[in-house]
DNA sequence: TTAGTCCAATTTTTT
DNA sequence: ATTGGACTAA
């Protein structure tokens, strides 16, 4: 397909800043791809010297893809990447001028809570003087805004120096030899700022740089760019402001709506048409967005035509709702539509729980995209851990996570002691762990037939990095230490282990050092990869619908697609609520980037009783679609049944069934009203006590 | 000091 | 429903 006018004139547009407003569904990336292909084949600039950024590694993947189909081998010339990807290399090679070891490592979000709340403990600081939330919100607040410790705001809590805890954290990443997320991107814009020679270098690599998904920039990517791009000023950026839903993450839209501010005489083009959905869903989209104010004033202009109108169907409850979406996907297949062309989204994580079971009950084929990434998981960074120790390149943190795993009889104080022994060594933590002695006084002599496994191994690992691992897992006690958790959940993690295998083996096969797999492994919590991967290997014809949140849908599209929880307290989040104006417009956003999602069919559903974390809520409608025309958003409410809830008649020897559970007979029943427990015998799942007020048990 | 048991608080979205 | 934290027994 040819490019029309606007795409092309964004295109082909000449050097300098180039702001690419790009409606939903305009063709944005292929905007991008067709830009870099004319900057390669009519301008003869070399691929090499050409920058691509996005936000995700799906956005990545997604740009590499097209830029292979588009212009060949050429393709693999240009640089491209996540922020955090390409930070990351810059600061593999330059971080020892901010006085870390080239060999740091990232940090993930669990371990980053630990190391918080471990600085408060040490400091005798309550959780309820100071939650550990807070002081991590914000410190992260400060780093999106590019502030160093010296650099950020006076901040007291409670007499408490906010200032003071931020450098203390600093510090205990720097003598763990890490940086978390916000660091790579921070400690670049410092690489930038701070060191001359440095810069000269970074800038001299590239003519020009590309931004995909401008609307999500933080400032501290912001400035990032800026000093990037300030010796050739080439720089095109493309984005929608109606699609900015990372504010959260320190994303401020000011950035594209003042962007010609900060490049004077920037070119400006708009991508308003739209190839993706029918007239009626853009019409419904364009219903929801314009109540937004600070925008850019645009339309999304149909080029198809009208299609069917969306449809809004009030259910009873999340169960209702489930099944309504089942009986609506089945609907639509029964169209022709393949399950892979259809998805259901949702404002958060936990609302697919209720989904997943009645679609497996019903048979149809779903994948989570998301949800508990593959190396977030406990034994996945149990298993990193100890190869990481294999390959030399384990840190206090590391050690730390496995010292007691299998249980060794260190606990949270010999813990402690051995972080301590370990930091007064001064020895790397590979190094200090081959100084163990047998026998030895202290936590430090039981980690010694570790030590000594690991040396033993290590000859064996060098040669073939994917080896060794499993063994030093059989050898240590590891996988047996599985075993305590149950057969069936045992059996699960050591086929993740098994996979995380297969994975290192491919990766070292192609050349990858351990360092580098760690460092994808960091980056790639989610195993989208890895996933990806393993389809592949499975079978083309793999037909599953998409289950994800909202935020992970934006840059997607499918022909079917169901909004679940369109309501009150969900969209918008009752969180969002408590920020005020901008948090409801970013949510409103959200909304439309869900609608705008839909090639063909939309599907827009709420619940009027929802069983949230300790209470039964009993939502409104939200208040961005409860005021749109039928003619443009169709409506319809299930009829009520009586609610299954109801305490009234249960009583011993009754038979219920639970959603999760199965079938059961009641045993006993204690307590009354919201603390009413009865101890159900499931006929499959064994004996239960239950809350009546969470558990959604139905009489039989 | 450790390990097992019980109890409490906790949930938005992602790199 | 899950998970971390506190308490208690050994």
């Amino acid at each position: 397909m040819q490019l029309n006018p606007a795409q092309q004139e964004a295109a082909e547009a000449g050097d300098g800043a180039q702001l690419i407003l790009a409606g939903a569904g305009s063709g944005k990336t292929r905007t991008i791809v067709h830009r870099i292909a004319h900057l390669i084949a009519e301008r003869r600039v070399a691929p090499h010297r050409i920058l691509a950024v996005t936000f995700t590694n799906k956005a990545a993947a997604e740009l590499k893809a097209r830029l292979n189909t588009l212009i060949g081998d050429d393709g693999g010339g240009v640089t491209s990447g996540t922020f955090h990807a390409i930070s990351l290399s810059f600061l593999r090679r330059h971080a020892d001028a901010l006085g870390y070891p080239k060999s740091f490592q990232v940090i993930d979000a669990d371990d980053q809570k630990a190391l918080i709340k471990r600085l408060l403990k040490a400091r005798n600081i309550s959780s309820d003087t100071l939650h550990p939330g807070y002081l991590l919100g914000w410190i992260e607040h400060c780093k999106h805004a590019a502030l160093t410790p010296d650099a950020a705001p006076e901040q007291n809590w409670s007499g408490i120096d906010m200032r003071e805890l931020y450098a203390a954290y600093q510090q205990e990443l720097m003598r763990h030899e890490r940086m978390d997320f916000s660091d790579l991107i921070l400690n670049c814009v410092r690489l930038l700022e701070e060191h001359k020679d440095i810069a000269a270098l970074l800038c001299a690599r590239f003519d020009h740089v590309l931004v995909d998904e401008y609307q999500d920039t933080n400032p501290a990517q912001h400035r990032w760019l800026q000093l990037l791009c300030r010796g050739h000023g080439n720089l095109t950026v493309v984005g929608d402001d109606d699609q900015s839903i990372y504010g959260w993450r320190g994303a401020d839209v000011r950035h594209i709506l003042e962007f010609e501010n900060v490049w004077p005489g920037a070119g400006i083009h708009r991508l308003e048409h739209n190839y993706r959905s029918t007239g009626a869903i853009l019409e419904l989209a364009n219903a929801v967005i314009e109540s937004n104010s600070e925008r850019h004033i645009k339309q999304l202009r149909p080029t198809r035509d009208a299609g069917e109108t969306p449809f809004w169907r009030v259910c009873q409850d999340e169960y209702d709702e489930a099944r309504h979406i089942a009986s609506a996907l089945r609907r639509w297949r029964q169209q022709g539509k393949s399950w892979r062309s259809m998805a259901v989204l949702y404002r958060t994580a936990r609302q697919s729980l209720p989904i997943e079971q009645v679609l497996s009950e019903e048979g149809v084929p779903y994948r989570v995209v998301g949800g508990v990434g593959f190396f977030e998981r406990m034994e996945i960074k149990d298993a990193l851990a100890y190869w990481a120790l294999l390959h030399h390149c384990a840190d206090g943190l590391h050690l730390r996570r496995i010292c007691n795993k299998p249980k060794r009889g260190i606990g949270a104080v010999g813990e402690q002691q051995l972080a301590d022994i370990l930091s007064a060594s001064g020895l790397r933590t590979a190094d200090w762990l081959d100084t163990l002695q047998d026998g030895g006084p202290g936590p430090a002599g039981k980690l010694a037939p570790l030590a000594r496994l690991v040396a033993e191994l290590r000859a064996e690992a060098m040669q073939q990095p994917d080896m060794g691992l499993g063994e030093l897992l059989e050898k240590s006690g590891y996988l047996e230490s599985l075993k305590a958790m149950g057969e069936i959940e045992a059996e699960s993690r050591r086929d993740n282990i098994q996979a995380l295998q297969d994975y290192i083996a491919i990766a070292t096969a192609e050349g990858m050092t351990p360092i580098e797999f760690l460092d994808r492994a960091a980056l790639l919590q989610s195993g989208e990869r890895l996933a990806a991967d393993r389809q592949a290997a499975a079978s083309d014809d793999d037909d599953a619908l998409s289950l994800m949140s909202l935020h992970r849908a934006k840059g997607l599209e499918f022909d079917c697609v169901v909004l679940s929880g369109v309501e009150e307290g969900l969209l918008p989040h009752q969180r969002s609520l408590d920020e005020g104006p901008s948090g409801l417009s970013e949510e409103r956003r959200l909304l439309y980037v869900g609608i705008t999602r839909a090639r063909d069919h939309l599907l827009l559903t709420s619940a009027r009783m929802r069983r949230a974390f300790g209470d039964l809520m009993f939502p409104q409608p939200s208040r961005f679609i409860v005021n749109i025309p039928e003619s443009v958003l169709m409506r319809s409410e299930t009829v009520s049944t009586a609610i299954p809830n109801d305490s009234g008649g249960l009583e011993i020897g009754c038979s219920v069934r639970h959603p999760t559970f199965g079938e059961g007979v009641i045993l006993s029943v204690e307590g009354a009203g919201d603390a009413m427990r009865v101890s159900v015998n499931f006929r499959k799942a064994g004996i239960k006590r239950l809350m009546l007020k969470y558990a959604a048990l139905e009489m039989i």
